[in-house]
Formats: structure tokens, sequence, C-alpha cells
RNA sequence: GCUCCCAUCGUCUAGCGGUUCAGGACGCGGCCCUCUCAAGGCUGAAACACGGGUUCAAAUCCCGUUGGGAGCACCA
């Protein structure tokens, strides 16, 4: 073991399950944040010991998820599969040192002695009944058990709830490996936590109530251990833990629903953890601000309403070549083709960013530029409601009017939209009462989007363009016509 | 069952003994703006789980009750 420097290291260990965990990624953000703060190094390292599980594919979901995110870490990738050798030295060298030894207890007898403690009303503990038996390595079927010491406090002092830890005499010799020869989880992750030179680590607190049997492990191999910091969990709706059907909970399921990662990360950051009244942090404040003394003590809802209006946030704050970028594929997902960014699309995205809640809505809402003037559905409610047939003439005096426009441009609509009021009031009758604005601007917009909705009417045709804007008043016009 | 952890508006939270009849945000209601939908502005309702202490003074400290969560594996 290399004697490491004192530069701050924390780590985030997924095991590779195909897809990041809303509250891994949470984790991870912590992790990652705390060490950009102070200048650490971030390390990633999978938890691949499942052979089954693990492959090259499952490992993406997980990475996928963290670069998405914007969650940079230092360095290759550690993966625990290639410590096995490790692993197996350190037990070998407890077992030398008469820190560990070999237990044959079969799974029945423990079983039976177990409940025979319990009908007593003792706790049960292992009963080291095989301790002091000094075994070897020709004893047979075995595992490896890690001699705990009698009494003392296995106690640390935790970067979240403070003073944490229990007493020795209350946790029963673990096994640290087990019959057919492979390493458990606590040793394994002990042994890689001292090789990669991390020095603090930051987890969920499902782990609280396990440290102090790797605190044990730490002092059997001489080892000083780690700072620990757990973060409590994340929780569903009403409290319950997380469930795979109720809540959403893989980071790539947010992204496919057409969440920013700036949204998520924000969102993400701010469960559980406060910098005063703040709400909207960019990635550079995450990493300026975060700490671990405002980490809140108790796990917290997912509140989706708050990603929404976090999402909704960005769409509209985000500079656009960025909303470009994000929102392209969710515009060639709803045509079903390529689509060329171009001045008009943009100038529309512009105009509509602050209305759609998610990058689909927004693909959505964008849609009825893309398409073939002729290919236009007129949503049938917003045409009964919109498209009569007493709005005919008024909508045909505009098309004329915008076929005769020198220019196409903000002004020279509005003065065109005007001037057919003007006409059209001229021309109606008392009862029929004055013609405003609402009642010409909402027809156009069924006309040319094909539904109620759109950016300012004069903004939407200027999208269009001019040609466009009249083809498909004209469609609409006949279409009117073709009812009546 | 045992061990450990937690407890402020519906939700996320500020608060670290007095300047708070508890502040912000999301969501919800109302009003304004308005060519639709949003956005924006103003505004309203909404919380210290309960019971005991300690103290001149408690959301803040201590104890209990209740309610939640996690861990107790030859899973990670």
């Amino acid at each position: 073991m290399t004697k490491l420097d004192s530069t701050l290291r924390t780590r985030f260990a997924p095991s590779p399950t195909g897809f990041l965990h809303i509250g891994g990624a949470r984790t991870a953000l912590f992790s990652w944040a705390y060490a950009r703060r102070f200048g650490g190094k971030f390390i990633l390292r999978i938890e691949d010991t499942d052979r089954e599980r693990s492959t090259e594919e499952s490992e993406r979901g997980v990475i996928d998820g963290l670069r998405w995110l914007g969650i940079q870490w230092d360095g290759e990738i550690a993966r625990q599969s290639e410590a096995n050798a490790r692993h197996q030295e350190v037990i070998e060298d407890l077992l030398t040192a008469g820190k560990a030894y070999r237990c044959i207890c079969s799974r029945e007898e423990l079983e039976q002695r177990k409940q025979e403690h319990i009908a007593r009303g003792d706790k049960w503990t292992y009963d080291r009944k095989c301790r002091d038996e000094d075994y070897a390595a020709d004893c047979g079927t075995h595992v490896v058990r890690l001699k705990l010491p009698d009494t003392g406090m296995l106690g640390w002092v935790d970067g979240v709830f403070g003073e944490s830890g229990q007493d020795a005499s209350e946790i029963g010799d673990v096994i640290i490996r087990r019959s057919d020869g492979s390493p458990l989880y606590h040793l394994a992750v002990v042994v890689d936590d001292i090789d990669l030179g991390i020095n603090f680590v930051i987890r969920g607190q499902d782990h609280h109530s396990n440290t102090p049997f790797q605190l044990a492990i730490y002092q059997a191999m001489g080892v000083e251990p780690p700072r620990l910091a757990h973060v409590p969990l994340i929780v569903g709706k009403n409290g319950k833990k997380l469930s795979k059907r109720r809540d959403p909970i893989s980071v790539q399921q947010f992204q496919e629903e057409g969440y920013l990662p700036e949204a998520m990360r924000n969102w993400l950051t701010r469960i559980g953890w406060s910098h005063g009244d703040q709400e909207v942090f960019s990635s550079e404040e995450i990493t300026q601000t975060f700490d671990l003394e405002h980490v809140n003590h108790s796990s917290a809802q997912a509140d989706l309403e708050k990603l929404v209006w976090l999402n909704q946030h960005y769409l509209k704050t985000l500079p656009m070549d960025q909303i470009r970028d994000y929102v392209l594929p969710f515009l060639e997902k709803e045509v079903g083709g390529s689509v060329q960014w171009d001045d008009a699309l943009a100038f529309y995205i512009e105009a509509d960013r602050e209305r759609p809640k998610t990058l689909v809505e927004m693909a959505q809402r964008a849609r009825f530029l893309l398409l073939d003037d002729d290919a236009l559905q007129i949503d049938e409610k917003a045409a009964k409601k919109h498209l009569k047939a007493n709005i005919a003439p008024a909508l045909e005096q505009l098309r004329d009017a915008f076929a005769a426009l020198g220019a196409w441009d903000h002004e020279s609509i509005e003065g065109a939209f005007q001037s057919v009021l003007e006409q059209q009031n001229r021309e109606r009758s008392e009862e029929q009462g004055e013609m405003k604005m609402g009642k010409l601007a909402q027809p156009v917009r069924v006309a040319v989007t094909g539904g109620p909705v759109s950016p300012g009417i004069h903004e939407t045709l200027m999208a269009l363009g001019q040609e466009r804007s009249v083809t498909r008043l004209s469609n609409a016009i006949q279409a009117i016509r073709a009812r009546a």
C-alpha cells in the first residue's frame, strides 16, 4: 500500500444494473460536488462482482447517466472484479495474523442455534463456536470470519449525523469470505477503498448501521478508516421506499421524458440539501457551495412538480445553442425524420420556449412548423370553435393582405391585421359588434398551426413565413367553405 | 423482535435559545397583464407530531409517547 497524499478523494461505487437510479445519482452528485468543492478527486468504481449481471452493456446505463448529468469522474474507472486477488490476499493475511478464523458451522447448525437463542429470549450474534479452534485450510467446507473485539466502541463522527457507532460486543464475528471462496461485500469495499486511496466516503444512509462492521475490518487491517458521511434516502410519495412500479426512478427515464440535465442536477441537489433560500443552482454554483453541514438528517420525498418547474426554468433561460442541441433529437423523433435547424425554427423555438415544460412538449409544439402545408391536420374541436363560416370573409381579407405584403415582419403583419379589423368593423352591423384582435387572431392561429395554442400570432406567422401562411389560410378557408 | 436513525406549511426546505404571532420555493386560490397558451407582477390560504421537563426565555436543549425509515444474510 502506497502512502497517499492528503488530497481529498471521494468515490461513487454503483453496481451495474443497466440504469442509474436517482438515489444513486444523488449520492454521486454529492460525492462529486464535495470533491470539487474542496479540490479533491472523485473516483468511479463499478461493483461488478456479480459476474452474471455485469456486462459492458449493463455498465453503460450507469456511466451514460453520470455523463449526461455532467458528473465527471477523475482518472480511469475502477472495477471491483479486478481486485479479486487482492481481496484474497487480505483475507489470508488476516488469517495468518490471527485476526480472522475459519468457521465450519453449517447454515443448518447456525439456524438451529439461532432459533434456540431467540426462544430463550436472547439476542443472536454468532456464538464464536469456531473462534478458538484454529482450523487449518484443509478443514473442509468453511467460511472465514473476522474476530471482533469483545468490547469497545466501533464509532466514528459522521459527516452528516455526527457521533455514530455501536459497541463491538453487540456485533457478531462477521463473515468475510464465503464457503465458495468469494469475498463478502464489506471486506471488498473496505479493501477497494483503501487501495484507491479513498479518504472520504459519502454514501446512502442504508449503509449507516453497517458501518461498524467495516470499521472493524479497517481496525483489523491496521488502516485508518476514511471519513464517512451518510446521506438520507430519497423516498417516494407518502414517504415509502421508492418503488419501480410507482415511481420514476431511473435517470434515463427522465432524460427520455424531456428533462434537461441542468434541471435534473439542480433538482437532485436540492433534495436534502440547501443553501439558504437559493433554489436555482448552476453546476458551478453546486461545486462552489456544496457542503455536508446543510445536508438534512431526514429522508425526503421526490417532488416531481418542482422538477417540472426547474425544467421549464432552464428551458426558457439556457443559451439557445444549447436548447438547439437538446431539442433537435426530440424534434426528429416527433416528425420521424431528420430536421434542419434553420432561422425560422430557431426563431419559433425562441418565441415558444417559455411555454413547454419538457423537451418532448417543446418538440410537439413545433411540429406544425415542420409539416407540409397540406399535411397539417386541424384539431377538430378547435376548428369547430374558431373556424366557423362567419369568419371566412375576414380570413380572406387577411390572406389577401398577407399576400400583398412586401415585407414579412412583426410590423407589417400587425399592420395587415389592423387593416382587416378596420375593414371588418366598417362593414359589420351594430348587432355583430366590434371585431377585436382576439376574434381574428384565434381563428388564424388554428388555421396555421392546427391547434389553439402557440406563441404570439405575429411571431407564429413570422416563423411560418409569408408563403406558407397564405397557403394555410387558403386551405382553412377552403375547408370552411367545404363544410358550409 | 433487536439495533440504529429521523420528525417545521401538501412537498422541498430556512431556522442552529431571545431580532420569528416561523422565512423562501414548488404546488394551490384570487387579482392584474393579455390575440390563445405560457411567462411575469401583486396577493391569499397553508407548518414547528404529542406530552413532560431545563431556562427569565424553546421550533431550537433533555426525557418519554406516537409516527416514519434503515440495518440485522455465506446480497451489494
